[in-house]
DNA sequence: GAGTAGTTGCAATTCGTTCGCAAGTGGCTT
DNA sequence: AAGCCACTTGCGAACGAATTGCAACTACTC
């Protein structure tokens, strides 16, 4: 990460590192989540600093976001976006599926509308198959 | 409308005529901009109100909501959900796409994972065929 | 090792949304 | 036509998540 950071005339302090080393570990977290994985090393940080810290390590390319429901973002590393989301509505669990179930769906939304899609960005809505059972 | 409210015991006011006519009139809009279009007949209305009168509609099933961006929902009629959204990450804009182009996805994921996908909740993000011209 | 620009912590602020409560009003009942 | 009661409204306060301004701090360049 140094490299992307100082190309850029950004630095590497204590808390980036942990920062990203917290995204990296916790899979898919909300800035809150990270925040506190962050506190275990570094009981001082603060919550805006985890936010702006987000922030540049996305501009910077290490981090993505994503939207898993009503609320805020949640963050990735950004080697790790290779499936796309499935929330169900009733329970709000978070499954995965592989990103090739969106190939064709990419493709002919790519045909008919020129349109490029990111399967990772925004979750799939729908009901998981505990709750389908349980109706 | 009349009967699915009086049915569970909820009540017809101008407001909440005002709020579903709305909701019909602007396609997708988020509260706010609900607000501003009842308050041209109902000046008064409350931002609350509005808040509160889509959650009923939506629970009497005369409306639905869904999530185009980050920000908070946008409402329609219930009647209209037969597109998905296409937004653009870098513009913003919204576009359409027909629901039937998910059809094979939404397959695949219920074969493949036992979900059942409600495609047009979340939008599809990702960017526009201008916004990739002027890359 | 010193200087500078990027970074942090803190507190205050914003934005969108929800809440509690008292006053108001639809709509069933008589 | 009038009354009653539960549902609704408006208002202000409160809320959580995210952002901002600013002074103190510090990673990095030379």
């Amino acid at each position: 990460m140094t490299d992307e950071l100082r190309d850029r005339g950004l630095r590497l302090t204590p808390q980036r590192e942990l920062v990203l080393a917290a995204v990296r570990e916790l899979g898919h977290a909300n800035p809150e989540e990270i925040a506190e994985v962050v506190r275990l090393k570094h009981p001082g940080i603060n919550l805006s600093t985890v936010y702006r810290n987000l922030e540049t390590l996305e501009n910077v390319g290490l981090v993505i976001h994503s939207h898993l429901g009503h609320g805020g973002a949640t963050y990735h590393a950004a080697e790790d976006i290779n499936h796309l989301h499935l929330v169900c509505g009733k329970c709000g669990s978070v499954g995965e599926a592989s990103i090739e179930t969106a190939a064709q769906f990419v493709n002919v939304i790519a045909d008919d509308y020129s349109f490029k899609t990111d399967v990772t960005h925004f979750a799939i809505h729908g009901t998981c198959s505990r709750c389908l059972e349980t109706l």
